[in-house]
RNA sequence: GGACCGGUAGCUCAGUUGGAUAGAGCAACUGCCUUCUAAGCAGUAGGUCAAUGGUUCGAAUCCAUUCCGGUUCACCA
């Protein structure tokens, strides 16, 4: 039980016994003390007041009194300011527990509880390279993952593959008609690079062709539109030419990108692309192989960034495979009278009941959108699975997407439906606004990942201090310094808030960073190669005495690594657990540097005594076990030497 | 227009089951390397917590209204 969870429980009884009231102990309101006051948590009595019919202050007294009396192993002393409660813990308990914990490579580790959860994440499509946005979204699932596990989840990573559709034709019909076979090989040039480059390579085309029809249209000559889009287009430029259309800035980007949107589709290479579509999907030979050909380039690619990444997956789902399921979930619903038919025969189901929209599921053509192949890889997920939950990480310009998608299953009476649970993230922002393909302004993730560790490099480099380290240890520092400064970067903000990445900013090993906390781990290792403690009189070592204010800090941070893990599991949040390695690293620092007359207080080499000496071991070992555990759940190693 | 999300120091972010004088980092300024790693430590300065009203012993946190920003409401994925 943790520290918290004593008092409180401390706390009810002693309420039950002063004031004859029953107040479950989770009920209680407990804070961290404030610096400034003695002790080490707080209660807040002012609820209390309603019946002790005291004041604040005496209502607290009394609680402290008791609890001191009744509590000594736990409550030392305490000490009363206007409401609060101030509890000072006894110095023995931090003793044991220091004894009993310092050397649990397990710490916080929770039994297993029986509960299954997919995490799906990463789920990228094979049109383009990763980037920026994909890290955000690839570092939260694998450490989402890692904390559910460690909270005592099963968990199943998957990444569902957007392998097939009209933009992956784009890059196949580009690589077709420009690259004179060029390969991954043949180029040196890395597969999801080579493919996306050619999807580059469509949209421009496609641009060309999309000017001198718009500019037309313009001029009211619509031959290259037919039937309804050619009176969709009519109407559209008729608006087009309003004067208070012209004036308003809103209304005319919008209806520019309508007239682009339309125009995109007559051009001739839009048609071939859809061409192949089709032959793709009528399974046409040739174009299946170019279509495997270049995916499997793609794989590579990713693969090797997964691996650069360090993210993995314990369950692939293609969507080639799975874009035909959920028809017959339509069905059903069909069947059941939950969905309707309208004239042209596609298939809807009404939500406005739930202050939503109609949606569509079927096209009158009988193909499936978006929506359909969702609810079918629910079900089929589900159907390999049967876990309890079923997580998304996909970004918060889905929620809706995601909102309809449980509505319906639900609608359906799907088993799986409960479970679902949209992990929403927001948008990576540059200081200079969103990433825009086409303003080229997109972070390409590999050229991110370099870039980082280069600047490690350098940066470790200059400070001359690992000199004496082979070269191969030093490349596994620089990617340990670079990669774990990516990842902190993109973790230690709250994942629901859309968040901008400044590269200057990313780069910097100072503060609050990865490299700060892999600092600290990496000092404390040097203590302990340097005194070489014997764990096995440490592990009979229980100190008595005083512990110092940074002494006592410590082992109370330490403490609430359990409270902290459970907590990000319950927000899905891994930037719960970076901001508490961060603040576990700096309160250590504090403990390393301070000084009185010139003299380090902590040190552990020349320590006072051979007990203070034996204490401090604890408390840094300790110290280091939970910041490893804590970046190893978001990811990231910690270095011996740095 | 409807729905949802956000607005905290110059910048990037913590802080919400309502609690003490609202905290970090960066940037600026001042100190600290004969003693376990200065990628560090100690300090100074910087705030009408978007605004107004309400609930409360107590509000950045809850409610209402307003302002500003974002996302979404596709027979795209």
């Amino acid at each position: 039980m943790s520290v918290v969870q004593s008092i409180k429980s401390a706390a009810a009884a002693a309420i039950k016994a002063l004031f004859d009231q029953t107040i479950p102990a989770k009920d209680i309101a407990i804070n961290t003390t404030k610096p400034e006051f003695e002790g080490e948590y707080t209660i807040l009595v002012f609820p209390f007041t309603k019946f002790s019919r005291l004041k604040p202050e005496e209502t607290a007294d009394r609680l402290g009194k008791y609890l001191q009396e009744h509590n000594p192993d736990l409550v030392a002393g305490y000490n009363v300011i206007k409401g609060f409660l101030n509890i000072q813990v006894n110095e023995q308990y931090w003793a044991q527990y220091l004894q009993q914990h310092f050397n649990n490579r397990n710490i916080g580790k929770k039994p297993a509880n029986g509960k299954k959860v997919m995490v799906e994440y990463s789920s990228p499509n094979t049109n383009k390279p990763l980037h920026l946005g994909h890290l955000r979204n690839n570092f939260l699932g694998y450490a989402v993952s890692e904390i559910l596990k460690a909270n005592g989840y099963e968990v199943i990573k998957a990444n569902l593959v957007n392998d097939r559709g009209i933009h992956i034709c784009k890059s196949m019909l580009a690589w077709q008609l420009f690259a004179h076979g060029d390969t991954p090989e043949s180029t040196g040039i890395k597969g999801d690079h080579l493919v996306g480059d050619y999807y580059v390579k469509f949209e421009s085309i496609l641009k060309e062709q999309t000017e001198p029809i718009i500019a037309r249209a313009l001029e009211h000559d619509y031959k290259d539109f037919e039937g309804a889009d050619k009176e969709r287009m009519e109407k559209l430029v008729t608006v087009f030419h309003k004067p208070e259309i012209q004036a308003d800035e809103e209304k005319l980007d919008k209806l520019n990108d309508e007239i682009r949107e339309l125009a995109r589709k007559q051009t001739e290479i839009m048609q071939q692309a859809k061409i192949m579509l089709q032959q793709w999907e009528a399974g046409n030979p040739e174009v299946r192989a170019l279509w495997a050909t270049m995916n499997g380039w793609v794989y590579k690619g990713f693969n090797q960034t997964y691996k650069r990444l360090g993210i993995d997956f314990d369950k692939m789902y293609y969507e080639s495979e799975t874009y035909l399921l959920g028809k017959d979930l339509v069905e059903e619903g069909l069947a059941k009278g939950i969905l309707f038919k309208k004239e042209d025969n596609s298939v809807w189901i009404d939500l406005t009941a739930d202050g939503l929209d109609e949606k569509l599921l079927l096209r009158g053509d009988g193909t499936s959108v978006y929506m359909t192949q969702d609810l079918g890889t629910a079900r089929l997920k589900y159907a390999d699975y049967q876990m309890d939950q079923s997580l998304y990480v996909v970004a918060d310009e889905q929620n809706y997407h995601f909102k309809v998608l449980q509505l319906i299953l639900q609608k359906l009476q799907e088993p799986c439906a409960d479970g679902i649970y949209h992990l929403s993230y927001g948008m990576v922002e540059l200081p200079s606004g969103r990433m825009k393909s086409r303003e080229g302004t997109v972070v390409d993730a590999d050229d991110l990942i370099d870039e980082m560790i280069a600047t490690a490099a350098e940066q470790t480099k200059e400070s001359g201090k690992l000199d004496d380290m082979t070269e191969d240890a030093q490349g596994l520092l620089y990617n340990m310094i670079g990669l774990g400064g990516l990842k902190f970067f993109l973790l230690r903000v709250d994942p629901k808030k859309k968040m901008v990445f400044d590269p200057r900013e990313s780069i910097s090993l100072q503060g609050f960073t990865s490299a700060f906390v892999q600092y600290a781990y990496a000092r404390i290792k040097s203590i302990l190669r340097e005194v070489a403690p014997d764990i096995d009189k440490l592990e009979g070592y229980c100190h008595k005495g005083s512990l110092t204010t940074l002494e006592k800090a410590l082992i109370v941070l330490n403490e609430q690594y359990d409270n902290v893990l459970e907590e990000a599991a319950k927000e899905m949040s891994p930037s719960v657990i970076a901001n508490y390695a961060y603040q576990l690293a700096q309160t250590f620092n504090s403990f390393y540097a301070e000084k009185k007359d010139g003299i380090p207080v902590h040190s552990v080499r020349q320590a006072e005594t051979p007990e203070k000496q034996k204490l401090r071991l604890q408390i840094i070992k300790l110290t280091a076990n939970t910041i490893a555990k804590s970046m190893k759940l978001l990811g990231i190693e910690v270095p011996e030497r740095m």
